[in-house]
DNA sequence: AGCCAGGCAGAGA
DNA sequence: TCTCTGCATGGC
C-alpha cells in the first residue's frame, strides 16, 4: 500500500440525496460515519458527503490519486438528468407520491462483477444480512485499500477470479449458504469469459438479460437488478416480493394477476426509465411510516 | 417460536 | 407452461 494522502473534490449538482442513493438497496457496501458514506468503488476508498447538507453539492474525499473524477460522476449518475427522467413517467398518484419522497435519489452505475455478485447472494435474504455476507466475503477475500489515516481498514470486493479460485466450503464461511455454489460456478464462468459483463452494454435489455440469466443461481429479477445498477439499462424493472405486492394493490386492487401479468405491466407502464420509477416505488414503499411488511407471495414467472 | 427475507432451480402435473 | 417445494441463515 502507497503512503495514505488525502485528495478531495466537490460536485455541483441539480439535486442528489445520497443517502437514498447509496442505502437504498441497490449497493450493499456504504456506512454512514460522521455524517459521511464510506465505501469502496473498484478499490478506491472514498467518502461522499452533502456540506451542511447541501443537496447541490458533494464533496467526495479519497485516500488515492482520483484522476479527472469522472469514475465517481459516473458511478453516481450526476449526469442523469432527473427532471427529464420524471417527466417521461405516468401521472399515477402513487408514483408521483414516490418521486416526492425520493427526489435526488439516483441509479448507480456500479462495477458489473460486484454487482452481480452482490445480487446473487440476495435471494430470500434481508438486505441488512446481504450487507454482512458482502462484508464477510470482502474481509475474507477482497485485498486491502488504502484508506486516509485514522480510518477503519477497507477492502476491494474480490475479482471473480479470486472467486473463482477458492472452494464451495470457503465460500460458505461467509453464512451464504446455498448460494455458495451459484456464486462460485458464476465466479468460474465469468473468470472463464464466458460472460463477458463489461460488453452486456452493447447489446438489448432483452439480449443482455437472456446472457445473465444463463448463469446459475442468475433468474429475472436478480439479472435485472446487475443490469439496473450496474449496466445502465434504466428501463430494466427487477420485481422482487416489494414491487409485486405494491403493484397488485396500486395498480389492480380488485384482481389478482399473476406476476408475469405484473411483469407485462411494468414493461410498457413505467416507460423507458421504468428503473427509475422502480427504484422510487421500492424506496418509497420500504422507507414510509408504518409500512406493512409483504406477505407471501409466489415469484416465479419462470426463465423462458 | 414462527414467519419471512430485493429468488432460483428442479420436479411433477 | 404452470405450480409447488427445498434451500441456509438469521432478523424481527
Amino acid at each position: 500500500m502507497t503512503a495514505a494522502r488525502e485528495f478531495s473534490t466537490t460536485f455541483e449538482v441539480d439535486d442528489c440525496d445520497l443517502a437514498g442513493t447509496l442505502d437504498s438497496g441497490q449497493a450493499f457496501r456504504w456506512q454512514l460515519r460522521d455524517g459521511g458514506w464510506e465505501g469502496v468503488i473498484a478499490g478506491r476508498w472514498v467518502r461522499l458527503e452533502s456540506p451542511h447538507g447541501d443537496r447541490t453539492r458533494i464533496l467526495a474525499r479519497t485516500a488515492a490519486e482520483p484522476g479527472n473524477w469522472g469514475w465517481l460522476r459516473h458511478y453516481l449518475g450526476l449526469d442523469d438528468d432527473l427532471v427529464a427522467i420524471v417527466a417521461t413517467f405516468p401521472p399515477d398518484d402513487a408514483l408521483q407520491a414516490a418521486v416526492r419522497a425520493c427526489r435526488g435519489l439516483r441509479l448507480l452505475r456500479q462495477e458489473p462483477w460486484e454487482c452481480l455478485a452482490s445480487f446473487i447472494l440476495s435471494s430470500t435474504k434481508q438486505i441488512v444480512q446481504i450487507r454482512g455476507i458482502v462484508e464477510a466475503l470482502c474481509r475474507r477475500f477482497g485485498t486491502p485499500v488504502t484508506v486516509p489515516p485514522g480510518r477503519p481498514p477497507a477492502w476491494s470486493f474480490p475479482s471473480a477470479a479470486t472467486l473463482a479460485g477458492r472452494t464451495e466450503a470457503e465460500l460458505r464461511e461467509c453464512r451464504m449458504g446455498f448460494r455458495a455454489k451459484y456464486l462460485l460456478v458464476t465466479a468460474q464462468r465469468v473468470a472463464a469469459g464466458e460472460v463477458r459483463l463489461a460488453e452486456l452494454p452493447k447489446l438489448t435489455l432483452p439480449a443482455a438479460r437472456e446472457r445473465l440469466m444463463e448463469l446459475p443461481g442468475v433468474g429475472r429479477k436478480i439479472a435485472d437488478c446487475a443490469l439496473l445498477f450496474s449496466g445502465g439499462f434504466v428501463r430494466a424493472f427487477p420485481v422482487d416480493v416489494w414491487i409485486l405486492r405494491a403493484l397488485r394493490e396500486l395498480y389492480f386492487p380488485r384482481r389478482r394477476p399473476r406476476p408475469a401479468r405484473l411483469l407485462a405491466f411494468a414493461e410498457t407502464h413505467f416507460g423507458p426509465y421504468g428503473g427509475y420509477a422502480q427504484q422510487y416505488l421500492f424506496h418509497h414503499i420500504r422507507t414510509r411510516a408504518g409500512r406493512v411488511r409483504p406477505g407471501p407471495v409466489a415469484v416465479n414467472p419462470g426463465r423462458a
